[in-house]
DNA sequence: CATACAGCACAAAACGTTTTAGTAAAAGGT
DNA sequence: ACCTTTTACTAAAACGTTTTGTGCTGTATG
């Protein structure tokens, strides 16, 4: 048998030569058989086949990994997360749900998907280097991670675009124009007219691209368009912050507010509530990115899930395409989909 | 220079022979030097090191990896979140902050952190066999990931023990009898004299502790003890479904709740003001850990900080203490926290 | 009957490291 | 002057695969 050593010492796997050995072949057969390659006969394939599994012989990752230049590990790094060095950022919702769909769909391809906090220190693990592609999520105008693995020419795909870089279309994610000015129609068509817009800090395409519609649509309509921006990272604390200043300020009251995040939508509600502002009766609220926050604030906030599994999905497999070498053009589009509620009369 | 075909081909990354080349000694010399190992002259090794850091040479991993029989990464495997098949479950909160602090504490070891969804699916990745060891996520009775680990002889550490395997004490948690108990003295402080436990039905070692220490607690106090089972998966409706069983039923009403799951007590929560129930004034709600929904709710819930980023760096930290070959004993018991907030009367 | 061409199997090279087992020169001890 | 040890370095083996190139059969083709 393979692997024991007269000593009983530990059982180390099977080799590819054991199975060589005891199927009566060459490694070289066993390999083409286990790997559908070579012209092995049909005889000598099943016989190999049932050696293998029998010993239950897997061939050694490193190996593999060495003679053949790949990995079969996906990177995963997630910008705002780094940005906070915390994991426990808003958002933690949309980005745990990412990660599980982002693993599972690449354990589905037979493929380790490894998070890689900051590929930017300069103490990441050795291991970071040699993944054979990158999934880099929100990436910030000329992001610093994206220029080192671009450098570096390493696959990477992002979600959503960096808003520095127009060339690079290798992302996937919602059109922000779009699905922005489908909440602002929402609300205008539930009668708000004076529709006040709060953005996050971070220089990503998300806020970016949300505020340029915001502003778009608003000229188009010819209604003021009033922007407050309150860091990702205040959270509800943050919204209240912003509800007050537009809620109890000299300039005219809004009537509605589309935040880009679940939480500072939620801090907004919250704030409402105390200054006895009802909600929706005298003031409507939208999220631009549904969250926990959200879907169970009293009265439940209107907001648009960005589908995270779903996006999640989609990257890693462009991603993978891309490994196979598939050219064909990002950027993948996703659609949102608008979870009425309560916020804004809905139901 | 290295990686330069005639061609202008795909800059490939330089190899130790590279480093040795240009440093006019051999590669033995430059993987001493690099590595501290061997017995090079002090200007050799400078040398060795200038022409490696000039050429942003980094060993390959995985040619190392083969070489020394180790990778280099850790798996995570979280158990609950195989059970639910998504991974937006229950406590998605404590599993994120967990997570990141454990691939972060990896990462300071220089070591990658993998995720592997479900151990004993047949279709896993090629790399789930290679890492170097594991650590499982709140392993159920006789977890049959952990024993497919162990009779793999692979390095793992749990979070939180398997009940059926009591001689296994690689784990790292809290002491689940001694917290259970602190939240119930503490609702019995403040006036509780019939406090109903809603456990989940996982069969988790946090589960079954937390139940016998509650039928322990209440035998020794002489109050009645009343346990209901409700899914982790259930949520907050769960929650809400328990709440109208233990508020409307023919038995006495509890006065107070100890809920597990953060989730589940928002739900009763959400279900005792429903039906009039004011919290905490008629009912205390407590819960054994602690999340979104017992942070945000109104009244806030006290609850159990089961520390999910100080458990992580435990778990990650232990894990590599084995694997360097390290034998004291476990398991490693961390303190929870009990945030005391309004629905016990605290603030 | 020689030639070509599948079909099948294998030996050896290659991937990029680390480790083993050296060698030659210098230093130290009698 | 001779042996021994230390210092400084290296060639080659090893890790477990995949891939390349080659040889050997037997059958079809000229």
């Amino acid at each position: 048998m393979f692997g024991m050593s007269e000593q009983g010492s530990p059982p180390s796997r099977p080799t590819i030569r054991d199975v060589a050995r005891e199927a009566g072949v060459s490694v070289t057969t066993v390999s083409h058989a286990l790997n559908g390659k070579g012209t092995a006969s049909e005889a000598t394939r099943q016989r190999v086949l049932a050696v293998a599994d029998r010993l239950a012989y897997r061939a050694h990752p490193m190996a593999r990994g060495l003679r053949q230049g790949r990995t079969g590990v996906l990177g995963l790094d997630m910008r705002p997360l780094d940005a906070i060095g915390s994991y426990l950022p808003e958002g933690v919702d949309y980005f745990m749900r990412f990660a599980g769909a982002a693993a599972v769909t690449a354990l589905d391809h037979g493929l380790g998907l490894m998070l890689v906090p900051d590929l930017t220190r300069s103490d990441i693990p050795q291991y970071a280097h040699g993944v054979d592609g990158y999934v880099v999520g929100d990436p910030v105008r000329d992001d610093p991670v994206l220029t080192r693995l671009l450098d570096a020419s390493v696959p990477v795909v992002t979600v959503g675009r960096d808003p520095g870089r127009p060339t690079f279309t290798d992302w996937v994610g919602p059109d922000d124009v779009c699905e922005t000015k489908r909440v602002l129609d929402l609300l205008r068509s539930r009668g708000a007219e004076r529709i006040a817009f709060l953005a996050g800090t971070d220089d990503n395409a998300w806020n970016v691209d949300s505020e340029k519609a915001y502003r778009s649509w608003a000229r188009r309509h010819g209604v003021p368009a009033r922007v407050l921006h309150i860091p990702e990272a205040a959270g509800e604390e943050g919204g209240a912050d912003a509800a007050r200043r537009l809620l109890k300020g000299r300039q005219p009251r809004p009537d509605a507010v589309y935040c880009q995040t679940g939480r500072h939508a939620a801090g907004v509600l919250a704030e409402a509530r105390r200054l006895d502002v009802a909600v929706p009766r005298d003031l409507l609220i939208a999220a631009g990115s549904d969250a926990q926050q959200t879907r169970h604030a009293t009265p439940a906030i209107t907001a648009l899930d960005l589908m995270p599994e779903e996006t999640g999905k989609a990257a890693v497999e462009l991603l993978i395409a891309r490994l196979a070498g598939d050219t064909r053009p990002g950027p993948i589009v996703l659609p949102a989909d608008l979870r009425m509620r309560a916020s804004t009369g809905d139901d």
